[in-house]
DNA sequence: TTATACTTTCAATAAATTCTGAAAGTTCAA
DNA sequence: TTGAACTTTCAGAATTTATTGAAAGTATAA
């Protein structure tokens, strides 16, 4: 399985970029080729077109699986495993956030609660509770925000994000609403 | 200078969860370090504090003055640098926010604006296309939102943000307000 | 049950990243 | 100027992470 030229920039493209997203080289790499690809693709012919190793293939896999990002489909009278992206761009976009957040915040926004909890000793001390329960808060308000509009659906986020700085106005226009009840 | 548990555990947090952030271990730990305490640090006093070389500090205060995370401090009739985090924590917040989509989006924007210039070269390419034309507008519309959201200022963002999922409401105040007239 | 066509695992190795500490650089008071 | 007090740099060492490929595992058809 041969990649064009464009194609192959935009998979080692995400390779590249995959560290900085939370994978690594291969999978970021994996990630791009099936995303791009109209046909489901075989554990091998993935091995080929991105010319790393059988057992690499299987890791990133797992990895992506882990991920919910990809789908395994088999084809009746065949034994082998294909692969595709899963879900729409969109849909792919969200998971990754989603785990992301589970990765990046979560274990934070715990170790927090529990440092918090214990009276400060000193002066020093009753200083960094003020600092860790200022990054707490501002965790909890960004993650109770991010769920919330994942669950406000596509649709109307897309309207609020095309409404962009409009928000400013949208706000005022609520206040002025409520004040004349 | 010895850094109490409460402080230890959380600076060692930082660093682990550092490398998920895009700095490494020892910036993790510099960062939290300097966030937490109240008075200005030396360089030798990181170090020692952290049980790393001075080297190494010099390289990690460098990779957080990239970030514009901390400041540079002087003491009249002292030679030594005085190292503080940066303004507040949502200040800090936003900064790694703002350098992290320089450093994970904006690579992947303008490679996918080069791709989407050339004509397709056959099935293939052309469906490979609408895939990166769907990635390009999705993150060119983030993109574009967090910009606005940013330059909305702190205190309108809170506002927005203990909204929460109450957006979709005021979405429909407007909608309602707008048909009216 | 065996052979076959596949997948997964994992120990060894390769590659990439991070860290150290000695040396070089800078700044400033004397 | 000099030299003391500091900072930065960078080559090599240490550590961490990723990759390979051979061996083990699994499912199916005959």
């Amino acid at each position: 399985m041969q990649m064009s030229p464009m194609i192959e920039s935009f998979v080692l493209h995400f390779g590249e970029m995959g560290s900085k997203w939370g994978f690594n080289r291969t999978v970021g790499q994996l990630f791009a080729l099936l995303v791009v690809m109209e046909k489901p693709l075989t554990a091998n012919e993935i091995a080929e077109a991105l010319s790393i190793s059988r057992g690499n293939v299987s890791m990133g896999l797992k990895e992506l699986q882990s991920w919910r990002l990809v789908q395994v489909n088999h084809i009746p009278g065949d034994r082998k495993d294909y692969f595709t992206a899963n879900g729409s761009i969109w849909d792919m976009a969200n998971k990754v956030f989603e785990e992301r957040r589970k990765r990046e915040i979560e274990p934070t926004l715990s170790l927090l609660r529990d440092l918090l909890l214990d009276k400060p000793a000193n002066d020093m001390e009753s200083h960094a509770q003020d600092r860790l329960n200022e990054i707490h808060d501002l965790l909890e308000m960004t993650t109770q925000w991010s769920v919330e509009l994942q669950h406000l659906g596509p649709e109307k986020l897309q309207t609020l994000m095309k409404l962009g700085s409009g928000v400013g106005k949208v706000l005022d226009v609520k206040d002025r609403f409520l004040s004349r009840s």
